[in-house]
DNA sequence: TAGCTTGTTGGCGGACCGTCAACAGCAAGT
DNA sequence: ACTTGCTGTTGACGGTCCGCCAACAAGCTA
């Protein structure tokens, strides 16, 4: 007889088997809660022994922050868009990139950045707010806005609250579509436009013509 | 001797005991996430066998939705503040106002509404979603503007997407006071005047001088 | 082919939750 | 004051899920 018919499982490199491992999660997180996704439901996704998970990623906890992590990292912005015209023409286009790469990503990016996963957890709190820093961050940047440091945590307040109207639309828009993408833009840009103004009064007169009602008074911390 | 000496335990109401038990719920919900509070802590927490949670609450799912449903039930806006003035004044009375009511129900409130508690449930999310659309429609009320009934599903829309720039920067001043009160009225003054806006553009020369760069097409869906 | 490295398995112990039959507070009836 | 009955309340049982770890085996090496 064969000396070896077949292995009964195959042997992986670590990293391949963790990448496995993190697909199959990251479908299964994207299709169900997080409570009702069992890690036995995980393992036999991938054809392996529960215990593995463990063995790679600790606490069923952190392979979720993983798959969060991974989901978040969002490639290339500067790249592919152009940054030239008025403010709100840049404005108008960088959203129409953000939607354009959550699009591909669909509802496993709702279910991640959305109501959530896990309970308001530390950690899971802590990587959301800092992929929000980085999306802030590269928006501004795009927007050809200059973050001077001395208000700069404010800054990045403002813009992760930003990031809640931007997540919360995109769930109407993805999810029931009760808005529709024209819709979801419009909104973030204008909105966008207003924290910016805000956010850097100086930069206003950029934009066209001044706003007729401009609040002289507390546009900034008072210096 | 005594003929009953003291009873091991007191027989109340139910309306009396599931009033006592939500309350250690929502405290026990506001210090920790829902995963990490066992109906067990809060069976010990107000002095009774865990499995009365299930003869009052069905399961620990459900008593959580209770809980939530409580905390966004909020009393009175209308009754409380005059709905005088301009859109830009009313707007900053109604924040003012809703600031106000947040900052009494504190670290429960963010805990809730927050990143979550159960992961992505569709029953929660409704419950949600719908407080959401109360207090949209409140606040909608009392900046004196009618919905026509045709947008009616859209508008809400862009309500409860702002209700997510609500929560985001809420949480940004709650949490670590990365916002101070004042940007937070600031930043949702100004996002709520220009949704009001763009979803009732016909109202916008209500407003003092209309803005310069008023975008003609595009403002609400064709007809 | 024998030996070694290490990726992988499977079961143990503990925590948590939903259910349910039995128990007991306490008010009404005698 | 004693008994009876209603029902608020208890405590244990069965099941699921998860973290841990010693034993096992796949596959490279000599």
């Amino acid at each position: 007889m064969s000396p070896a018919a077949s292995p009964r499982w195959k042997r992986l490199e670590p990293d391949e088997r963790r990448e496995q491992i993190l697909e199959c999660a990251t479908r299964l997180f994207g299709e169900r809660p997080y409570a009702e996704v069992s890690t036995t439901d995980i393992a036999r996704e991938a054809g392996v022994a529960r215990g593995l998970l463990n063995h790679y990623f600790g606490q069923k906890r952190d392979l979720y922050l993983k798959v969060v992590k991974r989901m978040l990292l969002m490639p290339g912005l500067e790249e592919s868009v152009t940054m030239t015209g008025t403010l709100r023409e840049r404005v108008e286009r960088s959203v129409e990139w953000y939607l354009d790469t959550v699009a591909t990503h669909g509802k496993t990016y709702v279910a991640v950045t959305g109501m959530g996963g896990i309970g308001s957890d530390p950690e899971l709190e802590r990587i959301i707010s800092e992929a929000d820093d980085v999306a802030a961050a590269k928006t501004l940047e795009f927007l050809g806005l200059k973050v001077e440091v001395g208000n700069d945590a404010r800054h990045r307040a403002m813009m992760r609250s930003y990031g809640g109207l931007v997540k919360a639309s995109i769930r109407e828009w993805i999810r029931g579509g009760t808005l529709s993408r024209e819709d979801t833009q419009l909104l973030l840009s204008e909105a966008l436009i207003v924290i910016v103004r805000d956010v850097f009064p100086q930069l206003a007169q950029q934009d066209g013509p001044a706003r007729g009602d401009a609040r002289a008074p507390k546009t900034g911390p008072k210096r």
